[in-house]
DNA sequence: GATCGCCGTGTGATCGATTACACGCAAGCC
DNA sequence: GGCTTGCGTGTAATCGATCACACGGCGATC
């Protein structure tokens, strides 16, 4: 590289300034010097350096956008969103994977400042429950997405947990089973997720169901081992929900490899509607988050926040999406 | 934020340039104004600017990423790995998702340059193919993953596509099936790629066997309309070799709807080994392919080129692995 | 003809770090 | 005592842009 502002000016015979200002797209300059500056660009491939543009303006047009876990495919989703709509704002976005690692989740932190970006979108709900301190005395303005923390001190969009847990347990207990067995998303938060609330508050409605929780981590791999260790409370009187569709799948392997069959014996709701979710077998029932317009939304907070307007949490509608790994098959 | 160097050299009554040496690990200062500075560091809550150090120093530490299409679980895999060997080096990463779409794919490299990244990976058969004279004369190093366009200008890692397609084919052939079905990857490069090649080959080994190929696009999608419009192609003659993993699965759920089983009436193969594929029904016959270390080797390949090293594109081994997709069911 | 204002352009300060160079001082050496 | 040596520290240039301010020239106004 090395060809600098200067180098562009010299070759138009004008001044720094000049060539800024032609760059910028200030309409100041005569239309001699502005047919200069731009030949000179074109004929020494001249590209301005954001990292000197963003010392002087200290505004570096990005985003810091940290996810839990890039494999797990909401997440993708997500991320894509994110990306849209900073592209739309001619921002950048610093993408980093936290791994679910407390450490590494801070070290990130750490980068973000260093890197200066103008605003952090942290989609991790583990995250925002271990650094919400933190996140509230951020030096730049920062929104969560998928977590809604208690106290609400820091901008956040969630989906509807609750309604969504309970929409998934009602269906299930309208298809006739009556044991919920729940594969809850980490043992930590297993207990107290919104999820889990929604699901116990539908099997409290009907008096002749009962609910058991089991601890899972979210994953394909959790969701079968989970579903294999609860092997004996399969019975056709049971109906699963999972915290997500990774879950939900690794459960359906596991069903599959147990002998019993989905929706007939055993039926299965997931949570968050990723791509695949439609094309495993059965097609997963589950509740449909909208991933990309949640991604979308963080940035369009940001930079509200960021001209200074105060931005609200808000709580994302859910749908139910029945498939076939649900159905009136149930005793 | 706002504070600098400045308030911290003020705070510990040294110069900037004694702050400076103590946070760069420099040993040649005393050990009274070691310690001030530290104190005052943490008084401060300093964070040195990575934008005016990578102004001053020309280098930012950050690796440019840009990968076709996030949404593809092909793809997370490989950022994994691209992100946890970066990291390792202490670089970050610039994500960017080109959406395979050509002029996006060109702007990003634009975006690249101005944030003067030190090294892009671009992540993208159909990028590599088509600004490969423009990344051959990238101002900074330039790896290529997933793609190994000819000539052989910028080193690549791509995995060995020819061996992987006539595994795939070869597999399904000594399962029974005569007629294979390939589902290609795009229009565009359906009749060039290696993957397709390697599948040719095998077949034209056994005399008795034929080959139909269909245009796809690499989606779950594209695979289960692909497979639906190849439809009374489908007798038990057939097996189906797919482009990637997201088109079989694509396919399988094709197939059911059509009241096919698989692997009896026709077997499958994929190619990726996406975490997915182990879980769908049946589980998916597969080539894998090494994601997470080809994503390692990329910034491995770049962190080479940056010391002066010069760097061989490099053929990634691909393994068949056999799930129950296909099976000796054929006649 | 003097004054005013505007237009186009250039000069130079500035952003926040790093680092080459210089300098003061103390110890070691003859 | 004078000289070197080296250590610890500070001064100031530098990276490559942006932008406040100043300035020259020209037309309009009275």
């Amino acid at each position: 590289m090395g060809v600098t502002i200067a180098d562009v000016a010299a070759h138009a015979r004008v001044s720094t300034a000049t060539v800024s200002r032609v760059l910028s797209g200030e309409d100041s300059v005569g239309a001699e010097n502005r047919a200069r500056v731009r030949t000179a660009v074109a004929a020494l491939d001249y590209r301005p350096s954001a990292v000197a543009r963003a010392l002087r303006q200290r505004s570096t047009a990005t985003l810091g956008l940290v996810v839990t876990d890039i494999a797990n495919p909401f997440y993708p989703e997500l991320v894509l969103g994110v990306e849209d709509e900073a592209r739309r704002r001619g921002l950048s976005v610093l993408l980093c994977n936290a791994a679910n690692d407390a450490d590494r989740e801070s070290g990130y932190l750490d980068l973000l400042l260093e890197r200066r970006v103008d605003a952090a979108i942290i989609a991790s709900g583990g995250m925002a429950r271990r650094h919400v301190e933190r996140l509230a005395a951020f030096p730049v303005p920062v929104v969560l997405a998928n977590a809604r923390p208690t106290p609400d001190s820091v901008p956040a969009v969630a989906c509807d947990d609750h309604t969504g847990g309970w929409l998934a347990a009602t269906h299930l207990l309208s298809c006739g089973h009556r044991h919920i067995l729940h594969l809850a998303g980490s043992a930590a938060a297993g207990e107290t997720s919104k999820r889990v609330e929604g699901v116990r508050a539908a099997v409290n409605a009907h008096a002749d169901a009962e609910l058991t929780i089991v601890a899972s981590d979210g994953t394909l791999e959790g969701g079968r081992r989970a579903t294999m260790q609860a092997a004996e409370m399969l019975t056709p009187r049971c109906g699963v929900t999972a915290h997500n569709d990774l879950t939900a799948i690794g459960a359906l392997s596991a069903l599959r490899d147990l002998g019993l069959s989905v929706p007939a014996d055993v039926g299965v709701v997931g949570f968050d509607d990723i791509a695949l979710s439609a094309y495993v077998d059965p097609p997963l029932t589950t509740i449909k988050q909208e991933k990309y317009a949640m991604g979308a939304w963080t940035v369009d907070a940001v930079s509200r926040r960021l001209d200074g307007q105060s931005v609200e949490s808000v709580t994302w509608p859910i749908e139910l999406i029945v498939r076939r790994s649900t159905g009136p098959g149930a005793p």
